[in-house]
RNA sequence: GCGGGAGUGGCGGAAUUGGCAGACGCGCUAGACUUAGGAUCUAGUGAGCAGUGCUCGUGGGGGUUCAAAUCCCUUCUCCCGCACCA
């Protein structure tokens, strides 16, 4: 360990301006007129038990952004807290007998101390969790804002369920082939009665303020459009024969002469009455149950064999009363539109498959405005585009767009259906028969039904003390304590919900939480939201691209339309983060690639663990982890350390060096360096997050130093022009490696803390240079280079590099057809 | 199938407005200092021809331009998301 004394202390410098920040609260944070505020905010963990390298990734960006802003002189809320409700509580709980209460407790306590190792600058004062009574109470408290509001209801739907994790999902927590978000099982509908939040009112919103958000990434906005599913149409009343209506949804409804059968989805309530009684009944209802069996990898395979049935029953096409058989098939599906569809095969590919398949009609309404007249016969694919309607009464003629007005305007005339807007977004499924959430603050009493906890009686506390059945029930339903309580209406016996809520609740609402996070009687101080919100820059991972950052909006809308809060979106700008790699694949156990932070920072440090990361790739792309490279930053940020404290006797004494006398051709050399590196570092900073650039450039600041003091003798270095070039250093490296940033800072004879100084800034006027290096091309190519003032001519320039050797040889014998001149840039000469 | 992103040395990546391709770092080569080097410093490092210049070079092909990694057309590969949405 003989070269250890040559490297510089990490460990001991960094525990002790750990321990010194946080002794002067240095990052405590209040509100303040004289400052704008900047909220900057990292999603927050949940409490597995130790960081990952995605950790330190998201929260190393976030503190970056986070120093720098607060040197630029905003007032900057930069807040830590805990995701702590959740299934693997649970898990561990099974299998090692720790409550998961204990179990997440020590996680956090573990999980801090390690982020506290990293030096990041929380205001650790508003540290929150999930999971704690004063939190959740105001979770539930949420909940009955929604419920008063008609905007939380219990229903019986077919809902996804999880048999590994044994509980109901959100559709936005089916992921992949209709696999479970978090374990992968495959998951099954089930008929249950559960609670729902009625985000599907907040759909068009939710779709059109997205055209807010400019600082969101484009992929992230495109997948919530996606998601929510927007479509405009009209819902037709077909009926049958007996006077049953089939309303039916389509975007097509320029086709509607077209359709020459009709199917419902197998769940459609209708299939039954249709076929009970006929011949029809039995093979219809196997074909239901054999399409109700199937999973859904299966059920919604591309793959999957289009089939069918037809139900012996027949509909009537309102438009112009034709007869039409009334079809079950797979491709229909129950939770889309109406559960039924009008066939048009002509102009729908799937629809076309299934009439070739059984002999359906095909039935041309649309013709093509240019090229061959389709033919019935011959029709190989359907003709889905914008044509001229054919075959179709009073819209035969017409291009489609405005037959699909003029049909619509008729329908709605003649009482045959409504325009309407369907959604795929539908409402939120929040229960979970978990025991490890935020208790549903309901009861249910015999006599009054169901009943909402009243907001003085929260939090509907989660006992901690609690058993595991192996049954995979959640523990609460054991619990008489728990379950057994008085209706607060009339006073009776009565029981309480069990199921908890989805825990993508909890993290819907903290980032509002931080604004107060010791309010009593609120979940929040509105003055407090005001004056924080909305979040200037929100950091972590795209797996939440809709799940997280679509309920937070949602809330978001819903507690400003009580009147709550003020802003419309919670989320300015938002920077999604690559994932960080190890041999071109994800960190994992079972892969064993993984590097863990703590030994990184136990080798290296903080420091070395945070600018590696942030120089390795920049933040939005996928980060390949490299052992060397880390190493090559440790061995970067020990150059420093040398270049500085050789220095430090000398440079403690000098007090005046903001005017500095620069006498050499290297003096002036040096200060331009300078002063174009902060240019470069605030910039790539400021407006691109381009971290891995603006270390680049303080690199190259770094070789620039060393390269000016070999090139002067030592007694004649410039001491203030070096304090200066110093001083600057340590405030561009202040926001990347905070440690050694603290430690050159007091050593070259400063107060601390260095993280409380302003940015430095540039002077336009030390950028200018007299010459600049020209490039001379001679038809595009290089051939040769000039150094010339600024002000030359065009023409000078020319004279000057027609002169160039190089350029005479390759010149030489041909005739010089054009000359292009790009000021201080380059000349290029067309010859022939 | 649809949508989005990417493809640049041995590797991570840079080139911000169409103007020197390969910044910075890793790795590698040689040298210096050294008892030693997995420390430090110096020089070099896209390929080829070769000796200081020339040719080629940003997945492939074509085009626009005085000039293209960058713009247009076409094509291939990889990654991500969605996927019977009527």
């Amino acid at each position: 360990m003989q070269q250890m004394g040559k490297r510089y202390n990490f460990e001991e410098i960094e525990s002790r301006w750990q321990k010194y920040w946080e002794d002067k609260k240095l990052y405590k944070t209040v509100e303040r007129e004289d400052k704008e505020k900047y909220y900057v905010l990292e999603m927050f963990p949940y409490p597995s038990g130790a960081l990952h390298m995605g950790h330190v990734r998201n929260y190393s960006i976030g503190d970056v952004v986070a120093r720098f802003k607060r040197m630029q002189g905003y007032n900057v809320l930069h807040p830590m807290g805990w995701d702590a409700f959740g299934l693997p509580a649970e898990n561990a709980a099974i299998k090692h007998g720790t409550p998961p209460s204990q179990w997440t407790w020590q996680n956090i306590a573990n999980m801090k101390q390690q982020l506290k190792t990293l030096g990041l600058s929380y205001d650790w004062d508003r540290e929150i969790a999930t999971c704690h009574p004063d939190y959740y109470r105001w979770t539930q408290w949420i909940f009955l804002q929604l419920y008063h509001n008609g905007l939380a209801y219990k229903a019986k739907a077919p809902v996804n369920w999880c048999p590994s994790c044994c509980t109901v999902l959100a559709n936005e927590q089916v992921v992949g082939e209709g696999r479970c978000e978090r374990c992968g099982t495959i998951v099954k509908k089930r008929d249950l009665e559960q609670w729902f939040f009625r985000i599907t009112n907040y759909a068009e919103e939710l779709l059109r303020d997205l055209d807010k958000l400019p600082g969101w990434p484009e992929k992230v906005k495109i997948m919530q459009r996606n998601w929510i599913g927007r479509s405009e149409g009209v819902e037709i009343n077909f009926r049958t024969e007996e006077g049953d209506p089939i309303p039916v949804f389509t975007t097509r409804h320029d086709t509607v002469f077209g359709a020459t059968y009709l199917v419902l989805a197998p769940e459609h309530p209708l299939v039954e009455k249709l076929i009970r009684g006929t011949e029809f009944e039995k093979p219809v209802r196997e074909f239901v149950e054999k399409v109700r069996q199937m999973d859904y990898i299966q059920r919604t395979s591309t793959e999957l064999e289009k089939e069918g049935m037809f139900t012996g029953a027949y509909a009537v096409n309102p438009l112009n009363n034709e007869k039409i058989p009334i079809w079950v098939a797979n491709y229909v599906l129950m939770e889309y539109g109406t559960g039924a569809v009008m066939a048009v095969p002509a102009h729908d590919q799937r629809d076309l498959e299934f009439a070739k398949k059984y002999g359906l009609p095909i039935k041309i309404v649309v013709q093509p405005k240019e090229g061959e007249k389709l033919d019935e016969g011959s029709l190989k694919e359907a003709f889905a585009e914008e044509g001229i309607s054919v075959n179709s009464g009073l819209i035969s003629g017409l291009p489609t767009a405005e037959a699909k007005e003029k049909i619509a305007d008729y329908i709605e005339e003649k009482g045959l259906g409504k325009r309407k807007v369907n959604y795929r977004l539908k409402d939120w499924l929040i229960s979970r028969q978990r025991y490890w959430g935020a208790p549903i603050p309901i009861i249910y009493c015999d006599r009054c039904g169901i009943v909402p906890v009243p907001e003085k009686d929260l939090p509907v506390y989660l006992p901690e003390d609690v058993e595991f059945k192996p049954t995979g029930e959640s523990p609460l339903k054991y619990r008489s304590d728990f379950l057994n309580t008085t209706c607060p209406e009339c006073g009776g016996s009565a029981v309480r919900e069990t199921d908890t809520m989805d825990t993508f609740v909890c993290s819907s609402w903290y980032f509002l939480r931080y604004t107060s996070p010791h309010e009593k009687d609120r979940p929040f101080d509105k003055e407090k939201v005001d004056y924080w919100m909305n979040v200037d820059q929100y950091i972590g991972g795209v797996e939440h691209a809709i799940l997280h950052l679509m309920y937070a909006r949602f809330l978001t809308k819903v507690l400003r339309d009580l009147g709550y809060v003020s802003v419309d979106e919670p989320f300015q700008n938002l920077l999604t983060q690559g994932m960080v790699l190890k041999d071109g694949a994800k960190m994992s156990k079972s892969k064993g690639n993984v590097v863990t932070p703590e030994e990184i920072i136990s080798e290296y440090g903080a420091d070395t663990a945070r600018l590696f990361i942030l120089f390795a790739a920049p933040p939005e792309r996928d980060l390949e982890w490299s052992d060397e490279a880390v190493e090559g930053c440790y061995r970067f940020l020990n150059r420093v350390w040398r270049l500085v404290t050789r220095y430090t006797d000398d440079l403690k004494e000098i007090r005046d060096y903001n005017e500095i006398l620069l006498n050499t051709s290297e003096e002036k050399n040096f200060n331009r360096l300078m002063h174009a590196t902060i240019k470069k570092v605030t910039e790539d900073i400021e407006k691109r997050f381009n971290f891995n650039t603006a270390i680049s450039a303080v690199m190259e600041f770094v070789n620039g130093t060393y390269d000016y003091i070999e090139n002067t003798q030592s007694e004649n270095l410039n001491l203030p022009l070096l304090k200066k070039a110093f001083t600057n250093l340590i405030l561009l490296m202040a926001p990347f490696t905070p440690h050694i940033a603290e430690e050159l800072w007091v050593r070259i004879g400063n107060e601390p803390s260095v993280h409380e100084q302003s940015w430095p800034k540039y002077d336009e006027e030390a950028l200018k240079t007299q010459m600049v290096t020209m490039i001379v091309q001679v038809n595009g190519k290089v051939r040769g280079r000039m150094e010339v003032s600024v002000d030359t001519s065009e023409e000078e320039i020319k004279e000057k590099a027609m002169e160039l050797e190089n350029v005479k040889n390759h010149i030489k014998g041909k005739k010089v057809l054009k000359a292009i001149v790009v000021p201080n840039k380059l000349v290029n000469f067309v010859v022939k």
